[in-house]
RNA sequence: GGAGAGGUGGCCGAGUCGGCCGAAGGCAGCCGCCUGCUAAGCGGUUAUACGGUCAAAAGCCGUAUCCAGGGUUCGAAUCCCUGCCUCUCCGCCA
């Protein structure tokens, strides 16, 4: 959510920010329904004053025993024009705020122009793509040779988008999510947190969720109190919207929180897309960094981010190449954005294994969190900021992609090997 | 699932028959004084949002906030209804 007094006082800037972006056509809107918000304001606010005082002496009157009755009539009509007004004013408010969470937020200036992800501009590469001399597979192929990956009974137990994993590939996604898990607490100065996997409506409001994008996510009935609850689509959720109503002092920022979740996606809209594999899932596993920062610390923290979900993929071997998310692919709550993506063998090309993204105080804003500055004053709103660090099933592919062997077996990662329990090489289950 | 108790400021806690309650008192915090040091003591101070005023900030004025939403009333922390949440005991349970 923007700031409305930016918007109040600077809309041709803010609008030509939005240009590339989309929502600048809310501004004027916004103007106007704002304008009509504080003339109510000003029109109930100078009644209620009014009967305040009016109140007062009544009250006064009465105690010295005189007779107030003529004053009470006059206010009782002031009574039923406060509540009309009280009334207006809520639909003026609640049309203002919709409105409002229309807007997408600013990007920063160092973005680069651009419409889609075919203009996002390439940061840095790393690793070398192997050399193999036997033509490559595709995850699925080499999972389903080897019993490991079973979408069939992934069906027959779910519906599609649904796939179980056999043995090794269980046990490699667990060492996967306990390898990232431990380097980011470890080194990287992150604090693990559990969350609830089900939260309330008022969270996914608060995490940027809803309403837009209720289409998205799974609904669970509580029966007993026909209460709905959402499967999350992503830790972030639950971290970002943890501190949510609460102002924290500047000097514990910057927080560093990651957890471990299923996520669950329904994915409408995205039919006949990637459905081979495990790259399109219903339910996935990941590992999710979140950060608060003050806005002037957030660019850095995004880097360092970055870097942190790079480490995985460098300890685990994979070559990957970071890109800059263009203004057009920014997303609506990111400031500024990088993509990681990894190499896939047989596409001889990089596709997204995570994303971080800066929301600064536009993300702060919603989730209602602030900091006191350290030198005093106002409370400001925090930055926040998220990333994948990493997806597991996608990992998973790339392990299983960049690791095959001409045999159709797998090698695991040296690092991963303590996390799976020696295991050095995958082979067919039965 | 059964029975009961309760939700007040950063924390603890008082609020009488509805008015002078943004809310006593204490603690913690901040500023100053005092004091060989420490501890204690003394004085002052300490919420947030929104609107108005202002070039802007400060300040000032106003409105709202005693879990949330409705209601009664000239007026509600205080009365009524609904919801949410917390706690205690019993039962059940990974």
């Amino acid at each position: 959510m923007l700031d409305i007094k930016l918007i109040r006082e600077q809309p041709e800037a803010v609008e030509r920010a939005l240009a590339q972006k989309g929502g600048a056509e809310l501004i004027k809107q916004i103007l106007e329904v704002d304008g009509e918000r504080r003339r109510l304001i000003k029109e109930t606010e100078d009644l209620k004053a009014l009967r305040n005082r009016a109140s007062e002496a009544i009250g006064l009157a009465k105690r010295k025993g005189e007779d107030a009755s003529a004053e009470m009539a006059k206010m009782r009509e002031v009574a039923d024009r406060v509540k009309a007004l009280d009334g207006e004013l809520k639909t003026v408010d609640e049309r203002a705020d919709e409105l409002l969470v229309q807007v997408p937020n600013i990007p920063h200036p160092s973005v680069p122009p651009g419409k889609s992800d075919a203009d996002n501009v390439e940061v840095r590469k790393w690793g070398a793509p192997r050399r193999l001399d036997f033509t490559p597979k595709p995850h699925e192929d080499v999972g389903e040779a080897l019993g490991l990956l079973d979408p069939e009974r992934g069906v027959k137990l779910a519906k599609s988008r649904f796939t179980v994993m056999w043995a090794g590939a269980a046990r490699l996604a667990r060492a996967l999510a306990q390898f990232m898990l431990d380097l980011h607490t470890r080194e990287h100065g992150y604090t693990e947190i559990w969350i609830p996997n089900l939260v309330s409506g008022a969270t996914m409001l608060r995490a940027g969720q809803l309403p837009k994008f209720e289409e998205g996510l799974f609904k669970t009935i509580d029966a007993d109190e026909g209460r709905t609850l959402y499967l999350i689509p992503t830790a972030e959720v639950s971290l970002s919207a943890l501190h949510s109503g609460e102002t924290l002092s500047e000097a514990s920022l910057p927080l560093r929180y990651t957890a471990f979740s299923p996520c669950y996606r329904r994915e409408a809209g995205t039919y006949g897309k990637d459905m081979k594999g495990i790259y399109r899932q219903h339910q996935f596993e990941k590992v999710e960094l979140v950060k608060l920062a003050t806005p002037a610390q957030s660019y850095d923290e995004l880097e360092s981010m970055v870097a942190n979900a790079e480490t995985v993929l460098q300890r685990l071997n994979l070559p990957y190449r970071v890109v800059e998310r263009c203004i057009g692919d920014l997303g609506f709550s990111g400031a500024k954005g990088y993509d990681i993506e990894v190499w896939r063998p047989h596409m001889e090309k990089y596709t997204e294994i995570s994303s971080c993204s800066n929301y600064d105080a536009f993300g702060g804003r919603r989730a209602d969190i602030r900091y006191r500055p350290a030198g005093g004053g106002r409370p400001e709103f925090v930055a926040t900021l998220n990333g994948s660090g990493l997806a597991v099933g996608r990992t998973l592919i790339a392990v299983l992609e960049n690791y095959q062997q001409a045999d159709g077996t797998v090698m695991v990662p040296e690092a991963l090997r303590p996390y799976a329990g020696g295991l050095e090489r995958l082979t067919a289950h039965r």
